[in-house]
DNA sequence: CCGTGATGTCATCAACTGTAGACAACGACT
DNA sequence: AGTCGTTGTCTACAGTTGATGACATCACGG
């Protein structure tokens, strides 16, 4: 067993590159992988902007970094948990890898681990949920259009075009969510 | 660097005014505002990008142009609108505005031509349609809403993130997204 | 106490971006 | 022909970006 340091050591490559994960996870919802710069990443985390390169070898490093560090697999059509995950949405932002939803991104890494990340958690749930639900006919495509609509309403509602979407409530946006969504077994 | 030899072409403001419009369009709508660059931008129009200043004073004053010149406005509910709408995606992009449903510009100028469009085009014609049809509450969250999840869709189709969306037939996108859509009159 | 690796700081680079301005070629006019 | 505004070409610049490497400083084991 290794002896755990209590005390807090001035020069802590763990909490560093916690602190440059948990900034970059931020920025990366915000303004998308291109927007975000290192050098915000770093100022965010109190942290010089070129101990990314250290700790994760590049900016792509660290955001294939931050995709995996991300929500548990859901289940749209589960009340609950679209009412956990819209309620976590309208406090900490969207999540990197819905702006993979509806962006392509230059390198192939980045789109090629966003992708999997997006149908791991949000995706392949669904379908089988519809499978389950004796929805079979077309249920990968449909399970793909259900979350590109909901990317496309949980984008919408930060991104300043709806002013309306930006201002509901949590309830009414899971409401009008719920509606929408449920016609996908069509 | 291969240095492209040009054929002489005619003198003609109009002609390379145009040309630019149109190479915007679809580069915008690709990459979005910040994605797409005035080099390329000026290389597919075949003509020199500084002439982007000259004509349009600015990038921006290029993007608002292309803004203004778009689609009529459209019913998301109208089954022949939709089917239009996606089968035009389908060929030539999905177009400047949608972008702008799901991703803030950080100008303002931007921002705010982008919404102006999106909400004369699709939300304001949707609203409209589901006030007339009986749903007056919410209808204009309902309506944002509704653009929002479309826009998810449509841009989920081009952004590769989403394989069996990308492969769908015109028919089968028009189906699943009606299906979608239509859950918005609750 | 001291050295050595780990950790942080700094200056700098090359590439790319939008834009400006000087210059050249064209063409309509007197 | 000669003039001059229009149109096109080219170079350059200042700013930003991600990344690199040299240097400084700390922490821990000997």
């Amino acid at each position: 067993m290794t002896v755990i340091k209590l005390a807090p050591r001035r020069r802590d490559a763990t909490r560093t590159r916690s602190a440059l994960l948990a900034a970059a996870a931020e920025l990366f919802a915000d303004r998308g992988y291109d927007g975000a710069t290192v050098r915000e990443i770093g100022e965010r985390a109190g942290v010089d902007p070129t101990l990314i390169a250290r700790y994760f070898g590049s900016k792509a490093g660290l955001y294939l970094e931050t995709v995996q560090t991300g929500e548990p697999p859901a289940d749209l059509l589960n009340r609950d948990r679209l009412v956990a995950l819209l309620d976590r949405m309208s406090r900490s932002g969207v999540g990197p890898v819905l702006q993979a939803a509806v962006r392509p991104h230059a390198e192939d890494d980045i789109q090629r681990a966003s992708t999997e990340a997006l149908h791991d958690r949000l995706v392949t749930p669904l379908r089988e949920r519809l499978a389950t639900d004796g929805t079979t006919a077309d249920s990968q495509l449909r399970a793909e259009a259900a979350v590109a609509a909901f990317a496309g309403i949980a984008l919408g509602a930060k991104s300043g075009a709806f002013p309306a979407l930006a201002a509901a409530t949590t309830e009414q946006l899971v409401s009008v969510t719920v509606s929408l969504l449920d016609g996908v077994r069509s």
